[in-house]
DNA sequence: ATGGTCAATGACTACGTAAGCATTCGGTCC
DNA sequence: GGACCGAATGCTTACGTAGTCATTGACCAT
């Protein structure tokens, strides 16, 4: 109806604005232009306000992509993390969040399923990234040392078994879980039970033996429990067991709040009082585990500092490969809830 | 004490193997090398197996930064997402799922503070995306037009506001929320409260205008409340300011589930029993919201269905801009939970 | 005046790949 | 047997930027 012509109305001739051509409608070369967008400082203020005009005239954004085959870094730090479970999920929004305030973006790796991680961290390594971060404790040794030789700065983050392979930040999973026996201890627990996710991860047997250890040196034994997975449902199902067994423990210690909080609710569904019955503890620290629904006794693990600290590291001015890769090891805080909260003596 | 020359032992010489080495180590040209590794149907089953014998050998691996430098494709989606809530946590990780299924990665840019987006917008256009998730509902108009023309595909993921000014992906929010309504009708509820997280979101508009539309068609009246943000906290609050009115409403509307989970404990803190005080409400279907401690009566938004059809739109060979942008709504199930359940009735 | 110094800028090239075009060669068809 | 064809491969260039080096010119001290 309205027009017979469309050649040039709306289409602002989408050709990608380059730094060439900001270089011609400014009147300067292409290196003076570079040279604006990332060192201001050589370029005379007159000329700098030339470029800036043509380059918001022209539409011009420098493009990171040439920029990073150029210079070789990309300033994005990649995350192999497991796809399911809330504390990654905490972790990666402290990641993303932290990163940003350092003009890094965050690429994002996740997996389904530990056999997947094979195919990812080849994925992986086509990026050259900045910096890696391998957030599971289900990645296998040799798939560390064949990130740690990529040369790229690699971090495993809460990842025991990565200890003395590759540049390391956890909490401190053994000490921590200790501590939370030792309050049960106090609290006059003399039968406990240990409920964890996956045995075969390395988070999960250096809490069992912080709990087991500590437990011994007090003469309480301690045994194991396998939920199956890290998941609420897993938890929810293992504590269908607990109650099947007589007597009841006094106290469960959880290997992971989300865990935790599908033990609580299963207890509870069967019938069984928390803490009238036996106490209950987790490990994280999640947020929920604060909601007044749960407020489950817990370590929580100071997951900013965390995250900071193994940030510090990947962007450092890279080691020249110390004889031993770091090791950051960050305790943790027992939350007090009321699931250990003892009324009667 | 060792060594007085370490000159060629530990150092595998790092000097990023390109396609040009392999090809030298092969016998061939870097043309041949290169098609090996994205056309190999072109290449002689010899040739390709010679090809793939030296890359091995030398530890080549192809630079996607270089790929998308002279290709113009980066397979990377990025996606602008709240860096806080437990639904947007959700949603990041859907779209992880997914695009990886479809080697496509998620590169994350998290704001925490509305104000923050306009930067990370800027930040997003250097890098050369394949497609934009532009996953905020305090995302503004001018800012989804100035995305839209960015040549590059976009989409917006439940923003109702973003409908006819960007393709857009959402939940029927409105439809959502009277189907909530009716069943709280069918439960005979009066009079219903409705808790808003922010107001000035266009999600908090739409659902209550489905809420109070439906309940208005039955001469039930519906005021708001805004708890001030989307969260467990922001919802624990408002319980208390619900629990001063007298009388109590029948029923609570909540805008989200994470608001929800505080409304109720805040309820039962106060001493308000739901739902035989009055029944509750949520939206989203978080997976929490079936945990046995809340079994929430909410709107199961079909999340993985939703980010299907905003891969679909990204992915999609990129329609020659029709005159009104794709607007996708996928209808949601309600999951009946005991916070809903009257007893004597 | 003359040499020297320094700030500002320009010319040029490399980063590693993919795509277009050119070339080779074994085989086929008439 | 010669023209033709298609598969396989090589040559060349462009993607957009940043760093190296060279050039210019202004300014100052001798």
């Amino acid at each position: 109806m309205s027009s017979k012509l469309q050649s040039d109305s709306p289409r602002p001739a989408r050709k990608s604005v380059t730094s060439v051509d900001v270089a011609a409608a400014a009147g300067v070369s292409q290196a003076t232009v570079g040279r604006v967008f990332s060192s201001p400082e050589k370029v005379s203020p007159a000329t700098r306000d030339k470029v800036h005009e043509a380059a918001a005239q022209l539409g011009y954004v420098p493009n990171v992509i040439a920029r990073s085959l150029k210079s070789q870094r990309t300033n994005i730090i990649g995350a192999v993390v497991p796809a399911f479970g809330e504390y990654w999920q905490s972790v990666l929004t402290e990641f993303s969040r932290q990163l940003a305030t350092k003009d890094r973006q965050l690429l994002l790796f996740s997996f389904a399923e530990p056999g997947d991680v094979d195919g990812v961290l080849a994925s992986v390594a086509q990026y050259r990234l900045d910096g890696l971060v391998l957030a599971s404790a289900t990645i296998g040794g040799a798939q560390l040392i064949q990130m740690r030789d990529s040369d790229r700065p690699v971090v495993a983050f809460n990842h025991p078994a990565a200890n003395g392979l590759v540049p390391s930040v956890s909490v401190d999973n053994e000490a921590g879980m200790a501590q939370l026996a030792e309050h049960l201890i106090h609290a006059g627990t003399r039968d406990v039970l240990y409920v964890g996710g996956v045995s075969s991860a390395s988070t999960d047997q250096t809490r069992y033996r912080g709990a087991s250890r500590k437990l011994g040196d007090h003469g309480i034994s301690c045994s194991y429990l396998e939920a199956g997975a890290f998941t609420y449902e897993a938890g929810y199902k293992a504590a269908q067991q607990i109650v099947e067994r007589q007597p009841l423990p006094d106290a469960v210690m959880v290997s992971s709040d989300e865990v935790a909080f599908g033990v609580n609710d299963g207890l509870r569904a069967a019938g069984v009082d928390v803490p009238a019955d036996l106490l209950l503890t987790g490990f994280d620290g999640l947020s929920q585990s604060a909601w007044a629904g749960f407020d489950l006794t817990t370590l929580v693990q100071a997951t900013d500092v965390l995250v900071a600290r193994a940030i510090e590291i990947l962007l450092a001015p890279q080691v020249p490969a110390a004889d031993e890769p770091v090791s950051v090891v960050v305790p943790g805080t027992i939350r007090y809830g009321k699931t250990t909260l003892r009324r009667h003596g």
